[in-house]
RNA sequence: GCUGACGUAGCUCAACUGGCAGAGCACCUGAUUUGUAAUCAGGCGGUUGCGAGUUCGAUUCUCGCCGUCAGCUCCA
């Protein structure tokens, strides 16, 4: 609530009790007069959910909290203010370079700088250097609010800064903030002085442009991140090295899953015999999944006529990222950068009655589009890809079913690779096409369905395309990080473009509505996915290689030989390592692989009919498990069934940190 | 696409300011017959991403192209 001005304001405290201070008042001081000690740790206060520092002026009132280290909305001003510390240093061993944007990000801090040279790794070091100096230097963080005049002059020298400043309504309040030598403009809030900027780190240096748009200069950026404590700091650089150590480029190369080569064309991906395994095995669960699902598969040609994508309004919206047009016959082609046409080409094959509705095609599409050189990314980001597609066509009376359909496909699938996940509904854009009434009804539905599940969600107002309403579902991995997962989406659009039609009880033609989805999205980048996610150690049903089976001697090789074709004849993806080399070594080239399970056979074993079992998931410290080779064969088999996630078998151990 | 860095054997990486391109692993051959994460010896392997230029001489310097990486921008 904003009061008027020169009134008083109520504060509500976390005990709730009130306390009535007049406006202007600074939170440094009402915080004094709860405690000392609080006031020493007090980074920010947060008014009536809005933060701010201990030296702006109280201009509302409302709930009334201290921000502490321990709270995470401190950590947002630490990083802004380490921001600052960065500028301060920078100016002091560079005056010349200019200041743009300083902000605060997801797990540190950034500052743009326009400068005549490149920062290099060293004047990084330097920087950080001059910080930790200015740290200590313990410079308070001053602000003042000064007329629009006296901004100008201050900031006479940084462009950057006029430009913003120009922005900035007469009735905005315009603040800067001195740490010691430097001066920014800022609306706050900030720690109380250089000192408490501790735990921090410069990351690296990028450019970027101003403003974020590529029309304009581009700026030195210089990442960092901080924390309250060095635990955190050490506790991220160790996410970094994780997810450096789980990076499905260095895996996919080591386990010998994917390439990619300069002759074939960037982002475009080679899957090698294991890459192909694990793909294969993804595509065999999920077709006999939609199958059940009451799916029907469809095949679309990769290549199609120019003038069906005229018609979906592809060429229109998307040319600058299709790939261009080849002739045939006086005639324009190119490759599909989706299957939706194709789908509603067989759904217009034949007059449609609404007894045949509800309609589902699937097809694990490969779909090519042209991105942008510096966006490729391993399998992640590439040219082309392979889409699990599919396209529900229904009355509007059976959007719910539908939609409650493809929740409990997407929870299914989901479940087997161990992914917890997101739900996020994304609503009517200011571009929308139809009416808003027919989009308040689309939203309701899906919004109906999620309740009707108790499946909680975000809202994402505006994010919707503007052809229809969607879910998002955000996968999360091992590590915690958020995935681009499935996507329901509904569209007015394409039905509407093509004349989309069936026959109502009625005998009259009605437009149906269009679901699209994807489950896993791209095979290729979840596959990547998948890879970053297992850390490269698959559980057994995709993992390309499931059992090695070792004979440790020469003379072993036959009774070897016949446990493996048992195996093999099992339906078990195993190879026979009867090389002449030490056991040892065969045992290291079989764990760098990352094969689930290792049979080595032993005089002992081949008299019992055992194997000596070692489990990859088990690490370093493991006692060979000697069991029957039909229980070892049963046991994988049964495994392999159940797509058993690693960590969720029967007796299984600590994941080994080395996985 | 833009900015910066980079591209050397299948892989990971060396080679001071321009002066005969090297190592480990992998691979091949031979020896070794091994009890749970790399046995020993020998050998093969390169138009230094591609193409121009400067130079007596280019992996090294310059330019163009291709690709990779970190960001930016973009992602139906």
């Amino acid at each position: 609530m904003i009061d008027p001005p020169n009134s008083d304001h109520e504060l509500t405290l976390p005990d709730g009790s009130t306390r009535l201070v007049p406006a202007g008042t600074l939170p440094r001081d009402v915080v004094a007069s709860i405690g000392a000690g609080l006031l020493r740790a007090a980074i920010a206060v947060e008014v009536d959910g809005q933060v701010q520092d201990l030296i702006t002026p109280l201009r509302r009132g409302g709930t009334f909290r201290v921000l502490t280290e321990k709270d995470p909305k401190a950590l947002d001003v630490l990083r802004h203010s380490a921001a600052h510390l960065l500028a301060t240093a920078v100016r002091r061993l560079r005056p010349r370079a200019k200041i743009g944007f300083g902000p605060a990000i997801d797990e540190g801090f950034y500052y743009d700088f326009e400068v005549e040279e490149p920062f290099t790794p060293d004047d990084l070091a330097q920087f950080e250097a001059e910080m930790r100096k200015a740290a200590q230097e313990k410079f308070p963080f001053v602000r003042a609010e000064v007329n629009r005049a006296q901004a100008e002059k201050l900031f006479v020298d940084d462009p950057l800064k006029l430009e913003r400043l120009a922005e900035l309504g007469d009735d905005e309040v315009i603040s800067v903030y001195t740490d010691g030598p430097f001066v920014d403009l800022c609306r706050g809030p900030h720690v109380p002085d250089t000192s408490r900027i501790k735990h921090f780190k410069l990351m690296h240096t990028a450019s970027a442009y101003w403003r974020g748009d590529e029309h304009r200069q581009q700026l030195q950026r210089i990442y960092g991140t901080a924390w309250f404590s060095t635990a955190e700091l050490d506790a991220y650089l160790h996410r970094l090295e994780e997810a450096k150590r789980r990076d499905h480029r260095t895996l996919g190369k080591e386990l010998d899953l994917y390439s990619v080569d300069q002759r074939v064309g960037a982002g475009l991906i080679l899957w090698h015999p294991r890459g192909a395994v694990i793909r294969n095995e993804i595509e065999t669960f999920e077709r006999d999944l939609i199958l059940r699902h009451g799916y029907e598969l469809v095949y679309t040609p990769h290549v199609m006529s120019e003038r069906l994508f005229e018609i979906s309004g592809h060429l229109e919206n998307f040319r600058e990222s299709m790939f261009g047009a080849m002739e045939v016959e006086g005639a324009a082609y190119r490759p599909k950068p989706m299957n939706c046409p194709g789908h509603i080409c067989i759904y217009q094959a034949h007059q449609r009655s609404y007894r045949d509705l509800p309609i589902r095609y699937a097809e694990f599409g490969t779909v090519y589009r042209y991105e942008r050189s510096g966006v490729l990314h391993g399998m992640l980001r590439v040219r082309g890809f392979t889409q699990d597609d599919a396209h529900v066509f229904c009355t509007p009376e059976q959007v719910d079913v539908e939609v409650g359909r493809l929740l409990d496909l997407v929870d299914e699938m989901l479940r087997v690779f161990g992914y917890p996940y997101t739900v996020e509904l994304s609503t009517r854009p200011a571009n929308a096409m139809g009416s808003p009434e027919v989009w308040a009804a689309a939203e309701r539905a899906l919004a109906r369905v999620l309740a009707q599940r108790a499946q909680a969600y975000d809202i994402d107002a505006g994010g919707g395309a503007f052809y229809g309403p969607k879910l998002d579902f955000k996968l999360i991995d091992a590590i915690g990080r958020k995935w681009q997962g499935p996507t329901v989406q509904l569209d007015f659009n394409l039905p509407e473009r093509f004349g989309l039609e069936y026959i109502g009880a009625d005998n009259a033609p009605h437009r149906p509505v269009m679901l699209h989805r994807v489950l896993v999205g791209s095979m290729e980048r979840f596959v990547g996915g998948l890879i970053e996610h297992y850390a490269g150690a698959f559980p057994l049903w995709l993992a390309p290689e499931q059992l090695r089976v070792i004979p440790i001697t020469d003379e072993l090789r036959e009774p070897a030989a016949s446990i493996a074709a048992r195996a093999k004849a099992g339906g078990l993806r195993m190879s026979l390592d009867d090389r002449a080399q030490t056991l040892n070594y065969r045992i290291a080239e079989a764990e760098r692989l990352k094969t689930p399970y290792m049979a080595i056979i032993g005089k002992r074993e081949a008299v019992a009919g055992t194997v000596a079992l070692r489990e990859h998931r088990l690490g370093r410290e493991q006692k060979p498990q000697v069991i029957p080779v039909d229980e070892l064969i049963d046991r994988l088999t049964r495994e392999v069934q159940t797509r058993a996630l690693p960590g969720t078998l029967a007796g299984a151990g600590q994941r080994d940190a080395a996985d």
